[in-house]
RNA sequence: GGAGGGGUUCCCGAGUGGCCAAAGGGAUCAGACUGUAAAUCUGACGGCUCAGCCUUCGGUGGUUCGAAUCCACCCCCCUCCA
């Protein structure tokens, strides 16, 4: 480790707001292991890249020494957090949080060092608390303070609904640094109410406040929302390296340096070169090779990472079909198999309209022949390639 | 508890008796152009082998030849007052 200022210039690194900074120095002078906290809701099954900006914080402080709790928010899970939600979120069953959990568990140590990081539950205290400790919680923040986190004064002046239960979220994850004597809480820049609210409980609690440090949020793959399972934009970190690497190569040009900021571990002076280069007339294109064969060697290995290059090269850029593509086998009656139930059969499209439609506009492919007539049947024996628009293809057997 | 406003297709949001499967925008999908880019343009966008038929406008029942639109009751949301 270097001195204590490369060290701070580390963590600032990526960072959006740390508060407050000398307290951080302060703790960091004492050289000893730091608490760093991090909540996560167990709402998703599955780890995207956006989550990844923050545990790549935590590894961080992991390999600087620091104590890392990723804590499961399986307590506040059954609440969901209201943050940047414009209306009440559905609260999830025991059963859903306890599984996502796991699912949780496994997918972070991708990235942390399961030696040295605490996974805790936030149901081991707070069950504890009880209803009475709740109140008594409950008791410690007014209404109007509650009101001027952004999202609910929004929703509460644009008559949406907030369920009281909301409002609790905050005081929980507040007490949740409380019982883990936090020293550094991360979490994304919409999270800053809440991290706050850490504060607050713990100089109550006569602790020292935690340090906040709050990550931005990565947006999708639209460029616009924020990277989340259910906007359907986000690169999960579990997808297979061609699907990964694919979702990479369809970012705009203009989000790929976003990407490069917050994903990759390529130092900065190394990316401000590559706006150089593309300053200069290289195609952005290979530029975003390189961001989408860093982050599959991440997730998988280097050389699934050249593979999934190889592959979108062949595919694309060459008019090669996937080399992973589905078989079905169907059955068909004495006149063929409909091709209007075969592309539905074969979950090449939601139903017959669909399948009309898209060979209506000529997306439908057999063979790489283009179909026209939408009375067209599969002859029994066929063994044929069946693709609707670019991306979705299906081999399939008709008997 | 009282008064008022509202619940429309994935989302927002028009629509107050037939011309409504329901304007417009967004999202999405497809085609063109490309770098599977982005932007742009074109088309589709409840279901169904589809020039037609079927099922939708919080729920249930009613009025009517005909209801998203009118009536009754119920459920839910918001605002103000208590």
């Amino acid at each position: 480790m270097g001195s204590l200022e490369d060290t701070l210039a580390l963590i600032r690194r990526g960072s959006d707001e740390i508060l407050v900074e000398d307290e951080l120095r302060k703790k960091l002078e004492r050289g000893t292991p730091l608490r760093v906290k991090a909540g996560f809701d167990p709402t998703a099954p599955d780890l995207h890249l956006g989550h990844t900006v923050l545990i790549n914080k935590m590894r961080q402080f992991q390999d600087l020494g620091h104590e890392i709790y990723f804590l499961i928010g399986d307590f506040t899970g059954m609440i969901g957090d209201p943050t940047g939600k414009s209306q009440t979120r559905p609260t999830l069953t025991p059963e859903d949080v306890r599984r996502n959990a796991e699912t949780y568990k496994e997918q972070v140590f991708k990235i942390l060092d399961p030696e040295r990081t605490h996974v805790v539950f936030n149901s081991e205290w707070m069950q504890k608390l009880g209803s009475a400790g709740m109140i008594q919680l409950a008791a410690r923040h007014t209404v109007a303070r509650m009101l001027e986190r952004d999202d609910f004064s929004k929703r509460y002046k644009s008559g949406q609904p907030i369920a009281i239960h909301e409002f609790l979220y905050p005081l929980i994850q507040g007490w949740d640094s409380v019982a883990l004597r936090a020293d550094v809480e991360l979490g994304g820049t919409d999270q800053k109410f809440n991290l706050l609210m850490g504060r607050q409980l713990q100089e109550q609690e006569g602790m020292e406040p935690q340090v906040v440090l709050t990550m931005p949020i990565l947006e999708g793959l639209d460029g616009v929302q924020k990277m989340s399972k259910s906007l359907g934009n986000y690169i999960g970190v579990s997808e297979p390296p061609d699907e990964m690497f694919g979702k990479i190569m369809s970012i705009s040009d203009e989000l790929m340096w976003r990407y490069f900021e917050l994903l990759s571990f390529r130092p900065m002076r190394e990316i401000e070169d590559f706006r150089a280069r593309v300053a200069a007339g290289e195609n952005p294109r290979d530029i975003k090779f390189l961001l989408g064969e860093e982050i599959v060697a991440r997730f998988h290995s280097p050389q699934a990472a050249e593979q999934a290059r190889r592959n979108f090269i062949a595919r694309f850029q060459k008019g090669a079909l996937p080399d992973d593509i589905p078989e079905v086998e169907l059955q068909a009656g004495d006149e063929g198999l409909p091709i209007g139930y075969a592309l539905r059969d074969a979950g090449l499209v939601s139903g017959t309209g669909e399948a009309f439609r898209m060979i209506k506009q000529g997306a439908v492919r057999i063979d790489g022949e283009k179909v026209a007539d939408r009375n067209l049947s599969l002859p029994r024996g066929s063994d044929v390639v069946c693709q609707v628009g670019k991306r979705k293809f299906a081999r399939i057997k008709v008997g």
